[in-house]
RNA sequence: GGAGAGGUGGCCGAGUGGCUUAAGGUGCACGCCUGGAACGCGUGUGUACGCAAGUACCGUGAGUUCGAAUCUCACCCUCUCCGCCA
C-alpha cells in the first residue's frame, strides 16, 4: 500500500503509474474526493472530542466542589456532544472503510527502470548464462520422460485430485528431494539464509499484507468455515513473521530461506499449461526473503537474483533473465527480474524464478519496521522476495536437459551426494 | 469438544468509573560522579494521523456513560486440567 500522503500530493504520478500497469486510474478521483470529506470531518470530530476531554476533566472537579449545579448542566451540554460525536464518528468510519478499499486496490508504482509495455512480450532480456545443450537425438519434453520411466503419473493424480495434480514415483520423487535438499544448503550455508519452516495455512490479514487480499482473493484456496489460507508462496508466511513489529537496524538485512508447498487455484489460465508439471495447483518452492533498510533494497535486489541464479550455474542449466514490464509487474512490486530456463524437450524458456524488491509497499500494510542506528523515529523496511527455486519446475527442466539417447535421465554432478545415501 | 485462569509500555507489574498526564520496578539512552568501572544521583525513554494545537491507542470489536484500562456482551489468543488425536 501507498502512503496516503504521497497519493494525495502526487496524484498525478501515481495515476500516470498505475496507467502504465495498464490499469484504469478512475478510482483515485474518488481517493481524492473521500480524502478530502476525511480530512474535514476528522478536524471537526476532533476538535468535539477536545471539548468534551476538557468538559470531563471540569465535571469531575466540580462534583466535588460545591457547585454541583453547574456540573448536572455540563453534562447535559456534553450528551448532546456526546451524541454528535456518534454520529461523525460513524459517518468517519464509512468513509474510511471506502478509503482503505481503494488504497488496499492500488498497486505499488513500478521503478523507472522497468521498462513500459503490455504483457509478457514486452519483457526486455537483460543477461544470459550457459548455452542450450546440443542432442544427437530429438528431446522429448519432461511428461514424455516422465511417464516412459513411469516417475510421474498424471493419470492418477486425476484420480487422486483432478486436473493440475502430479504423482511422483521412484527417481522422479528422489530427485525432487535432492533438489530440494541442494538448494536449502546452498542458500543457508553458502548464500546466508536462515531457513525457516512456516506455517502452511495463513489468515487473512497475513494474506493482505503482502498483497494477495482483498483483490486476488480468487487465486487463492480458502479453508471452508476458518479464516485461513493455502499459502501460495513461503513469501506469506515468512515475510509476515514480523508482521506489526520493530526490528533493529544491526539486525538487518534479515535473509529467510523457506521451503514449503504452494497452492494456486490458477483461476484465469484454464487451457495454459495444461501438460506436464509446469502449471499445478500443488507444487514446492525453496523461496528467499529478504528485510532489508530504504537505502539497500535496490542493491539486494541484485544480490537475490544472483543467489537465485547460483543454483541454476551449480546445475549447469542454460538460462536468461529478463526484467518484467510494467504490464506483467506483480501488484505489489516495484521490480521483478524473472529467471527463465532453457527447456529442449519443449524448445523455450520458461520462469523458474521471480525476484521481487516491494520497496515498503508490503511493510506498510502489514507494519512491518525497523529502529535506525541512535535514532527515535522508526522507519518501515523494505521485503524482497524470490524463488531460489521452484522445485517442480527445477526437477522438470534437470529432466529435459539431462536426458540421455537411451530415455534414461543423468544426475547432475552437484547433486550426486544427496544420492549417495544407502542402507 | 468440556472446565478453569489470564491478556496493561522493550520486559515485570499496580490499577474495579473522573488529579491516570497508566503508579512502581527493570531494561535501554544520555549526563553527573570515577584514574577507569561498579554503585549512587539526575534526565529522557511507545505508535499512528496532523504544520501545529490536538485526537486515537491498556488482546479485538460492539455497547452503557457527560466520562471506560476499569462496567456489559461477543470474539480472538495464551496457559492449566479433562476428553479425543498423529
Amino acid at each position: 500500500m501507498l502512503e496516503l500522503r504521497f497519493i494525495r500530493e502526487n496524484l498525478d504520478l501515481v495515476k500516470e503509474k498505475c496507467g502504465r500497469r495498464g490499469m484504469a486510474a478512475d478510482r483515485l478521483d474518488e481517493f481524492s474526493r473521500l480524502d478530502h470529506k476525511r480530512l474535514a470531518l476528522l478536524t471537526e470530530v476532533e476538535a468535539l472530542k477536545n471539548i468534551r476531554n476538557t468538559a470531563s476533566k471540569d465535571i469531575a472537579m466540580l462534583k466535588s466542589g460545591p457547585e454541583k449545579a453547574k456540573a448536572d448542566a455540563l453534562i447535559l451540554e456534553m450528551r448532546e456532544t456526546s451524541r454528535k460525536i456518534k454520529d461523525l464518528d460513524t459517518e468517519l468510519a464509512d468513509i474510511q472503510i471506502g478509503l482503505q478499499e481503494i488504497v488496499m486496490t492500488i498497486p505499488n508504482l513500478c521503478d523507472d527502470s522497468v521498462p513500459v509495455g503490455r504483457n509478457d512480450s514486452d519483457n526486455i532480456e537483460v543477461k544470459q548464462w550457459g548455452e542450450k545443450p546440443v542432442f544427437s537425438f530429438p528431446p522429448k519434453p519432461h511428461w514424455e520422460l516422465g511417464e516412459d520411466l513411469r516417475i510421474i503419473d498424471f493419470e492418477r493424480a486425476a484420480k487422486l485430485s483432478g486436473a493440475r495434480f502430479s504423482l511422483l514415483t521412484g527417481f522422479a520423487s528422489r530427485l525432487d528431494r535432492a533438489l530440494t535438499n541442494f538448494m536449502l544448503d546452498l542458500h543457508t550455508q553458502r548464500n546466508g539464509y536462515t531457513e525457516v519452516l512456516p506455517p502452511f495455512l495463513v489468515n487473512s490479514a497475513s494474506m493482505t499484507a503482502t498483497g494477495q487480499l482483498p483483490k486476488f482473493e480468487a487465486d487463492l484456496f480458502k479453508i471452508k468455515d476458518w479464516d485461513l489460507y493455502l499459502i501460495p508462496t513461503a513469501e506469506v508466511p515468512v515475510t509476515n513473521i514480523f508482521r506489526d513489529e520493530t526490528l533493529d537496524e544491526k539486525d538487518l538485512p534479515i535473509k529467510f530461506a523457506s521451503f514449503t508447498p504452494c497452492f494456486r487455484s490458477e483461476a484465469g489460465s484454464y487451457g495454459k499449461d495444461t501438460r506436464g508439471l509446469i502449471r499445478q495447483h500443488q507444487f514446492t518452492k525453496v523461496e528467499l526473503v529478504k528485510f532489508t533498510t530504504p537505502e539497500t533494497s535496490t542493491r539486494e535486489l541484485e544480490l537475490l537474483l544472483a543467489d537465485a541464479e547460483s543454483v541454476l550455474q551449480l546445475l549447469g542449466l542454460h538460462y536468461r533473465v529478463v526484467t518484467l514490464c510494467s504490464g506483467d509487474l506483480g501488484f505489489s512490486a516495484t521490480k521483478t527480474y524473472d529467471i527463465e530456463v532453457w527447456l529442449p524437450g519443449q524448445q523455450a524458456y520458461r520462469e523458474i524464478s521471480s525476484c521481487s524488491n516491494f520497496l515498503d509497499f508490503q511493510a506498510r500494510r502489514g507494519s512491518i519496521r525497523y529502529r535506525p542506528e541512535g535514532q527515535k523515529k522508526s522507519r518501515l523496511v523494505h521485503t524482497l522476495n524470490g524463488s531460489g527455486l521452484a522445485v517442480g519446475r527445477t526437477l522438470l527442466a534437470v529432466m529435459e536437459n539431462y536426458q540421455q539417447e537411451d530415455g534414461s535421465i543423468a544426475v547432475p554432478k552437484v547433486l550426486e551426494p544427496y544420492f549417495e545415501t544407502r542402507f
